[in-house]
RNA sequence: CGGGCAGUAGCGCAGGGGCUAGCGCGUCUGGUUCGGGACCAGAAGGCCGGAGGUUCAAAUCCUCUCUGCCCGACCA
């Protein structure tokens, strides 16, 4: 391509509001360009490197037995309707009525299109298991698009999804896919980890995320050096150390003013861990059968050293969403906020007790009364039933909950996603098959995402200096940068057509600028190769290639240049490829 | 959806009641340069986000509204 006629413009200044570099980059060199909140446009540039990432999820998927199909965008509400989602997911999903008046939405994921599908495609076992996919825009209406392409409303995905008989054909296919996602994105470079993951709103049982970890990511992830245990925070579990001893008997006591944890220490001499808080949110339920919503009070209690993981908490009463309780719905319930305990408490609420409560004795907590405290609270003696289950938030420094080392975190990128849904949805839709036994059975489900957009987002996040981008081979727009500095432009031109006839994909510098500005543009863009063709090394008969990822320039002979070139191309496509991933699930 | 900030030339910004709205970069013309964002001369380009109001006079003050960014709630 010649740089002359290109639909492009790059910026000398970062773009205001541009807070990260990997972002300033893809911005300033013209990878995409921004239109709304969340919405952006690609480029040439950004095009070209998208389509290298989609060649290789292409070839991954199809590797593991994928196939690829393309499922509309516009769906009817009817098949929403079917699973529910229609009416549990929120604004996230934009939906609009056709000229019909019919109800329509815009698929923000496949699941229910592809259930759809299924249930017209599949009858036999004897199919089974299939695999399909398919790279395509979805959109989102996240209500806080932000930080360049990672957060996004309009992206392009590719999702997958499968179907099996059995939960062993499901756990294969889970693996297969697990282990296609690491040789995915080793093969374009970046460095992810697995960790183990809350399912949110797919359903499903076993999930697992991919992540970049970087300061700009949004999500926290739990992982213990010593033995490789990881999760997202939200999921993340940790070796609580539980205070025992001999059930004391319950006392009130005086406590005014000591409505945090800390007052209350302070003013009893107690530890955190010998405490026991108190939250209060309301959650959303959704009737399955009427689809009809209700809200209860769900009274949460965690040692006093702890904090309460809302993902966590949601899972443990299936709320379908949570928020802060009011102060009168909490005393509506017989509690006092700030001296509340589950003692004492009447009226209709969900009480939930976090596991190292139930198990802890003797813990300090509120006595429903202004400025009192109870002192040896034992759950089971002075209040009971509710779910006990783990609702604590795992956090740094905390024991591991597989070996009991010390647990580190670490902020990250979600770049994929795999979920197994199991018979969520097919079960929903009626997507059953004919199973050897002759019966008809539903369709066991996993799906498996990866954002084409975040992951190049997150490659110019690892990829850059403080003059522009160096995306690896595999995921630049280009492999080789064509700069020439001199006037009789036949050198350069016959040089580019050399380069060209070897099947490689070159931009060539041909515009009349200023050598400073042609360099200065080549290392913003930072194709892998740039070849130089200036006098300095011409009187020799030779052209200049430097490497943008280490800086190294060596002197070519002007006929030996493709040649040299093509060999330089294998050298770094083989470095990454001797990198791929080869991880199996355990 | 709450809290904060901002919309002025293609991009980055200044100007905060007064006469023709500026600067840097970019763009166009001509010339000189030509290995790290060159120089000289000339030029084009703005209903100052939108709608109302106050005023003799509004980019500037007031009200409403739209849009974007940051923090939080939220989110794959």
């Amino acid at each position: 391509m010649r740089m002359s006629h290109m639909f492009l413009r790059t910026l000398r200044e970062a773009p205001s509001g541009a807070d990260s570099k990997g972002y300033e980059y893809l911005v300033r060199s013209g990878f995409i360009s921004q239109l709304g909140a969340g919405i952006f446009s690609l480029l040439p540039f950004g095009t070209r490197s998208t389509e290298k990432i989609k060649k290789i999820l292409r070839e991954e998927m199809d590797r593991i037995g994928g196939e690829e199909i393309e499922m509309p965008v516009v769906n009817p509400a009817d098949i929403w309707k079917e699973t529910g989602r229609y009416y549990s997911i929120d604004k996230e999903m934009a939906r609009f009525k056709d000229r019909m008046n019919r109800d329509m939405v815009l698929a923000m994921t496949n699941e229910e299109t592809v259930t759809a599908l299924a249930r017209t495609v599949i009858d036999s076992y004897k199919k089974l298991p299939l695999l399909v996919y398919q790279i395509q825009t979805k959109f989102r209406d996240d209500p806080r698009p932000r930080a360049g392409l990672i957060r996004v409303r309009e992206f392009t995905m590719k999702d997958g999804y499968s179907f099996d008989r059995s939960q062993e054909g499901l756990d294969k296919i889970y693996r297969d896919n697990y282990k296609a996602y690491f040789r995915i994105f080793s093969r374009t470079g970046l460095p992810v980890i697995a960790v183990a993951s809350d399912t949110g709103m797919m359903g499903g049982k076993v999930a697992h995320e991919y992540m970049y970890l970087s300061p700009i990511g949004e999500d926290t992830i739990i992982m213990c050096p010593e033995c490789g245990y990881t999760a997202n925070k939200q999921v993340a579990t940790f070796k609580k150390e539980i205070v025992k001893g001999e059930m004391k008997p319950l006392e009130k006591v005086k406590t005014p003013e000591a409505k945090t944890i800390d007052e209350l220490c302070a003013f009893l001499s107690v530890k955190p861990s010998e405490t026991c808080k108190a939250v209060f949110m309301v959650g959303t339920f959704i009737d399955e059968k009427t689809e009809e919503e209700s809200e209860k009070l769900i009274a949460a209690f965690v040692r006093g050293d702890m904090d309460v993981e809302e993902a966590k908490l949601s899972h443990a009463v299936k709320a379908s969403e949570l928020r802060p309780a009011h102060e009168e719905e909490i005393r509506a319930c017989g509690m006092t906020p700030g001296f509340a305990s589950a003692i004492g408490a009447k009226g209709d609420f969900i009480l939930v007790v976090d596991d190292g409560v139930a198990s802890s004795t003797n813990l300090v907590a509120g006595a429903n009364e202004e400025g009192y405290h109870y002192l040896n609270t034992n759950y089971g003696r002075d209040y009971e039933g509710g779910i006990v289950a783990d609702i604590a938030s795992a956090k740094a420094g905390y024991k591991c909950p597989v070996c009991g080392k010390e647990l580190a975190s670490s902020k990250g990128v979600e770049v994929g996603n795999i979920f197994q849904l199991g018979t969520r949805y097919s079960a929903a839709m009626g997507a059953t098959f004919q199973d050897e036994d002759g019966k008809e059975k539903p369709l066991i489900m996993g799906c498996y995402g990866i954002g084409v957009g975040r992951l190049l987002a997150c490659l110019a996040e690892e990829y850059n200096d403080e003059n522009g981008l160096k995306l690896p081979i595999t995921v630049a727009p280009y492999q080789v940068h064509l700069v020439s500095l001199v006037k009789d432009q036949q050198i350069a031109e016959d040089i580019y057509q050399k380069l060209l006839d070897n099947g490689i994909e070159v931009l060539y510098d041909d515009r009349k600028e200023s050598p400073g500005v042609k360099f200065a543009d080549a290392d913003l863009i930072g194709l892998p190769i740039r070849i130089t063709i200036g006098n300095r090394s011409l009187k020799e008969g030779k052209v200049e290639v430097k490497l943008r990822s280490t800086g190294e320039v060596t002197s070519y002979k002007l006929e030996d240049i493709a040649e040299e070139v093509l060999q330089e191309i294998e050298r770094e496509v083989k470095e990454i490829n001797d990198k791929v991933v080869e991880k199996e699930l355990v």
